[in-house]
DNA sequence: CTGAAAGCGCTTACAG
DNA sequence: CTGAAAGCGCTTACAG
């Protein structure tokens, strides 16, 4: 077998008796060929085992059927979220989403570190001609895309707020952070600690920028506690510190950039025994990525992020776009809420909107 | 811009003032070119911003330099790390790895909800001719595999061991059944009840055989309770049972098939300040899933997949297939076990090997 | 409804 | 070290 030429298309044709521009009609436009010559075609492919060769056909058309999906990171929940979106909806339009996972090193502060293959694959869809691409930026994609626009047009950019020439996806970070601070004022926090790291990134910063204007628009007095990472044990240290400067009886509220800041403020009070749950210290994280609600000792109250939407509209938008009156959109989704009992305490019962599965 | 011809090697030759071989062999086989005409020939694939055609390179060399990996779904954390291992790897040795989700109903237990693409992205890679495919199957592989053996002859099948014309990468499922009950008798525990779906898939199977093998060796008392699916309710209600019909003061052991059912069994207990855990009731989780470890509030022992070695593995099989004197291997990579207060109470501490990052 | 022919943009021996 | 030429396997007007 390994070394015999592989059937085309002109084989098929030979063996149905018929033309190759017959079998490629049979293939792309079977209204126009007549049922029984069809048949006898079909036939023929089944016989042989033919396999179009798509180099051949997307150098004809000068394109691929494929779209391609650029993430950050699928450790991370959102972008795994955000590629079955993408992936469900391609698949119920008769397209292939092709996922590229650029392993950005979110782990590492350190710039010198990140050596993550954005633009590698930007290259390699650009290469395939495909029809379009979905790209999940974590900096300015200006001129990657700029690099290859010419060759591939629809391109739709996702989680990085960036005017140009292309359609966005967002999610809204500040909404985030406002809605958060607002349930700790509804349940009586008046002192508000915001706990994230620097802001490496877009999310970062609008995140940030919700707290505050939550606080400002509550009246709640805020304090920023800058971390080195976006980890557990980041917020334990954060949340050490915190409970050496709290007067006593004073009430706090601990909102984490991410959850996992959050449960380690939460792993933190779980060593003072003597503070209430919500009562003394409530918490709240802002990024959805933990689910362990049913097992976590308190489960942890937790903004959710629409990242399957995200991947739906990112598809819907890339088709669009080779519609003939397209206009580009920027698109923003809202965020949910899980509640928890981090912040209602033992009257919290799961709720919510996810935004995680159809 | 838009309706503009994209710039061809042939522009580039011109511009270069030089021939398309020379173009091509800049690209290819640079050091069979002048230092000076490869410094011209760059210059003028820079200045047209020239990204090559990969349609007509794979039509002419009939394959693509893109290795594809099929996974059952990246929803589980399992396939996200094997696609990490193969995503790292494939990167380094300077190949683009494609990653199709199959978007497998794990949910489901009923066959006729199963409407995943396997058969679509297999078929896709086929097409493609790409330089390799790493099937991870959720059943038998043969046909499908038959279907497209001629254009894509090295393929790799993981997480299925089915004997046949190819590489296969598994992970000891026994074994994970094996040392789970073995860890149980050795904290004391005598009487063991392993919680499962029925056999739907391999991992099921030999899991349950595994821990079948363990109880045996070590002459524990062992009672197989079946549920109608692997998720945290399951669990919860499998352990319902089991504390209902528990005689009093008896020490029993939970193992359940995934870390979902063993949670949910957790989350019974938590209604039970009076068992003791692990001296009443220990349990364990068999498949690494959950790393909520730090915030759980009784932190789970479970076992833990080496999903990223896995991904490393079927990389290099895949390429060292493409070698004249390959022959094919069957690699079973070992699992791990994290420790955790489910069997070991307070004197926990994190440990053990967990797979998942490099 | 069917077929003959041109051409998509590269790579690869091969000759010079 | 460089170039002329063939050909990979399809699709697509176009003619019949």
């Amino acid at each position: 077998m390994t070394g015999d030429k592989l059937p085309t298309m002109q084989a098929v044709a030979e063996k149905a008796g018929v033309s190759l521009a017959t079998v490629s009609n049979v293939m792309n436009q079977p209204s126009r060929v007549a049922p029984a010559t069809r048949d006898r075609v079909r036939a023929a492919i089944e016989s042989l085992g033919y396999i179009r060769n798509a180099a051949a056909r997307d150098l004809k058309r000068s394109r691929s059927d494929g779209i391609g999906l650029i993430v950050p990171d699928i450790l991370n929940r959102l972008f795994v979220d955000m590629a079955r979106g993408a992936q469900i909806t391609a698949g119920q339009r008769g397209l292939s989403l092709l996922l590229a996972n650029a392993v950005y090193a979110f782990e590492s502060f350190d710039p010198l570190v990140v050596t993550d293959q954005q633009d590698q694959f930007l290259d390699f869809f650009a290469e395939e001609r495909t029809s379009g691409i979905l790209y999940a930026a974590m900096s300015d994609p200006t001129d990657g895309i700029n690099r290859i626009r010419g060759h591939v047009r629809p391109i739709v950019v996702i989680n990085y707020d960036q005017p140009g020439d292309w359609c966005s996806v967002l999610m809204d970070n500040r909404q985030a952070g406002r809605i958060a601070v607002e349930h700790l004022a509804g349940i009586g926090v008046r002192r508000v600690f915001y706990v994230s790291p620097p802001d490496a990134a877009q999310p970062i910063a609008d995140r940030r920028r919700g707290v505050a204007e939550g606080a400002a628009s509550q009246g709640l007095e805020l304090t920023e506690v800058t971390t080195d990472g976006l980890e557990f044990e980041h917020g334990s240290a954060a949340m050490a510190e915190l409970l050496a400067g709290r007067a006593d009886g004073e009430r706090i509220g601990f909102v984490g950039m991410t959850d996992a800041l959050a449960l380690g403020a939460l792993g933190v009070l779980r060593e003072h025994p003597e503070l209430r749950i919500p009562e003394d210290v409530a918490v709240i994280g802002l990024d959805g990525t933990h689910d362990g609600a049913r097992s976590d000792w308190v489960s942890l109250t937790s903004i959710t992020l629409p990242g399957y939407r995200m991947g739906e509209e990112a598809i819907r938008l890339v088709l669009d776009e080779a519609q003939p009156g397209h206009r580009h959109e920027r698109v923003i989704l809202p965020v949910g809420m899980r509640l928890g009992a981090s912040t209602l305490g033992s009257a919290a019962t799961a709720g919510g909107a996810d935004g995680t599965t159809p």
